[in-house]
DNA sequence: AGAGGCATTTTGACACTGTCAAGATGTATT
DNA sequence: AATACATCTTGACAGTGTCAAAATGCCTCT
């Protein structure tokens, strides 16, 4: 009954203060050290010293809950990509290396994280929030403009932008996939297979 | 209850005939129906006409029927991926070319099967069962000899079979979790995808 | 034949989960 | 001060996976 006082928070208010806030801080903590499907709307509510119930008061579902976390990381992910991308130190053969390598390594740091943002879960049927459609779709529009980006310059072949982002974005995708699933176990080829992705992708000219 | 099964085939425990292959066929059933997450023992059990926990004496966890499913996709695709690449009457082109359709097609034909053969709830940690391996690691394998094959050829760039095969398969893999997961929703794209995959991968000068 | 042995199945229970309906509480507005 | 409102809590319901103990039916050995 009585739970523990509950560390963590000071809460300002004496309704808690800010609970949303708090319950996103201690979802994405709780993602990351146990797993998603670890994550519990109960377990994260006593984490934050709350009843049950009371994030239903800020989330109005488990999903809308996971659709705001992952809302953030693509918000972060978005910026990250167009820094490197807009980093006028780089030539456009270290942009394409480093958004490849960047990709796989965000992946492989934060599997739990990435595991949410382009898991099933929250996009199957109409599980996606509009907030979350919203940030997530121009960011996967950014990847098409880069991929037109080094096609134009000739770095990377074909004609057709969106077919060929989908491929590149799907390699990127399935090895990070394999890797965080624990199907490709050895970690430590990493980044020979990111560089052997860069040699396939990359025009044999240059 | 029910009187003696007096027809079909002879088996050994007579309880209920052989639950264990009941089970894995309405497993099966159900997954293709509403999605793994929707499956559980419980409606399992009930759809087999036993009690909740009558599964449990052949399976010693959910995980471990959800391999014993998986195992039977894996023997499936490994078998189709022989027969197609020994096919005598087909060039090496039209192998590789045959292995990429296939393969998209396989996962967007049965994406509830594919998710759980790929999917993480049974690669994580110590979830995959002895038998998936010993399946599922020859499938895999497989796939980097016939890499090998396409490379020694001339068809195919690159020296590391290994590594090559990483990659290509992770591209198959993430275009088709991207499919399957709802993240690429025009699925009326995925014959150009494919040829544009096809057409990256291939060497130039063929 | 009978009797034990064993695989199979069931009933009951426990600890979880997400989520709803009502009520209680504190804050803000009038 | 009184009222309105957002917030939070308690209680409850229907699920879930899984364990322990008991019941059932088939097989084999003597």
């Amino acid at each position: 009954m009585s739970s523990p006082p509950s560390n963590s928070s000071v809460r300002p208010g004496y309704h808690h203060g800010d609970l949303r806030q708090a319950l996103l801080v201690s979802a994405k903590q709780l993602i990351a050290e146990a797993g998603i499907e670890n994550l519990s709307l109960r377990r994260l509510a006593e984490r934050a010293g709350v009843s049950r119930t009371a994030p239903y008061h800020h989330f109005s579902d488990k999903n809308d809950l996971l659709c705001a976390i992952a809302s953030e990381g693509f918000r972060r992910r978005y910026r990250a990509a167009i820094d490197s991308f807009d980093d006028a130190s780089k030539t456009m053969q270290e942009k394409f290396e480093g958004f490849v390598q960047d990709y796989i390594q965000f992946a492989v740091d934060s599997p739990e994280e990435y595991e949410l943002m382009f898991g099933r879960s929250i996009w199957k049927q109409q599980n996606s929030t509009e907030e979350l459609r919203n940030v997530a779709y121009p960011c996967f529009q950014h990847q098409v403009e880069m991929v037109r980006c080094w096609q134009e310059c000739g770095l990377i072949s074909g004609d057709n932008a969106l077919r060929t982002s989908q491929v590149i974005w799907g390699a990127l995708h399935g090895m990070a996939k394999l890797l965080i699933d624990g199907i490709y176990t050895d970690t430590a080829q990493i980044e020979d297979m990111s560089r052997c992705a860069i040699k396939i992708f990359i025009n044999k000219s240059n």
